[in-house]
DNA sequence: GTCTATAGATTGATAGAC
DNA sequence: GTCTATCAATCTATAGAC
């Protein structure tokens, strides 16, 4: 207790609010007294408040995209054995699901995936979007593999669309229900990702001459 | 000049205020200076820094909802002429094309869009949300007549989704280029829109059966 | 209608006791 | 390490002169 314990209920507190509110409604006492500690903890460890909505990526994120990088390779594997090249849907199924499911396993709370959706998302701080880089490119490149024929164009705007419809999948869920007057959305993390996979792929394979004449 | 021309001057200021910063970051001495009025004009004219930001989407949102229920209608006629029911990629096309393109055609500025956009996947506040219903609903409603046999549940994450990949295209585009280092992202709003039509009926369109058992 | 000046509350950060 | 008390800056909103 103490010094990990303090530590470790301030970054929960951000995860929460930081996802939640963002960065800028989120004062610091708030945050504190959310945490249960005293305004002067957060300086004290973090140095600042926008460093500590660093180290919130910073302490969450690595071991997600170690999964990740995993599940591609093994995918890649079998692949291999099967002398074939990666698909399209095992590329974005190795990355979603960990996305999706391994984060929410994780602590019960939808703290970081909300957050991890909104920084995919929100056009805001170039600060936020470094974080969320590494899976840029992580889907990016494995996707090339995939459809070496796709313009770099095409394929670019493809996976920021897709970068939409996974930070839609993940954040706002119970704000947007009340907001649009439903409660047909299903929270379950599995059937989110079932409907997900189902779209971005379609979306990702697309044929390109289908709309190539608008009108 | 005088009255009409500071009010405008100060709506204008807000949308790309508010666009590129969010509400919260955006401050109202940020506001005034960039529109080149005093402080206490905006308290004068609109109240309160929140109407200022209802304001300015019911200042800007009725015609553009307009253009999309009149496209609506004559994609439904046609259709009618033709004795067949109205295409998914049609009302996707009437509502989307607007969404991109009327907006930008307006005054040049990628303002309006892009708080728009942002409104659209931004899971804070349901103040934001309120001004972006009419399109979920138009969506919703347009899209079940087409695909009647999808599951309510499907249908609007489906919407969702497409929202945020819609979002995705019209915010962020000079922070996304920087911060991910690419500059292959095309800013031209027909490029945008035939990407963004392409990926969005694909995935609208989707097979449900495609992913139900994932892995 | 438009301004300056300022009130009143809140912000992020820190100094200093323990 | 943890706290309270406080600083200096900034915020939204308003009062009052012109």
């Amino acid at each position: 207790m103490g010094n990990l314990d303090v530590k470790e209920r301030i970054l929960d507190a951000a995860e929460t609010l930081f996802a939640c509110q963002g960065f800028h409604a989120t004062s610091m006492r708030n945050l504190t007294v959310s945490a249960g500690v005293s305004l002067a903890m957060v300086n004290y460890y973090f140095g600042s408040k926008e460093a500590l909505f660093d180290e919130v990526f910073e302490s969450r994120l690595p071991a997600l995209i170690k999964v990740c990088r995993r599940n591609l390779n093994v995918a890649r594997d079998d692949a291999h054995r099967e002398r074939r090249q990666l698909n399209v849907d095992e590329i974005l199924y190795a990355i979603i699901e960990p996305i999706l499911c391994y984060l929410e396993s994780r602590s019960g709370s939808m703290g970081f995936p909300t957050l991890l959706g909104r920084a995919m998302i929100s056009p805001m701080t170039v600060s936020e979007k470094r974080h969320v880089k590494p899976f840029f490119f992580l889907l990016s490149e494995s996707l090339r593999e995939a459809q070496p024929n796709l313009a770099e164009e095409t394929l670019l705007w493809r996976v920021r669309f897709a970068f939409g419809a996974i930070g839609s999948a993940m954040c706002g869920l119970e704000e947007e229900q009340s907001a649009f007057g439903r409660d047909d959305f299903s929270c379950d993390a599995y059937v989110r990702l079932r409907m997900l996979m189902t779209f971005v792929v379609a979306g990702m394979e697309a044929n390109v001459c289908c709309w190539s004449q608008a009108k």
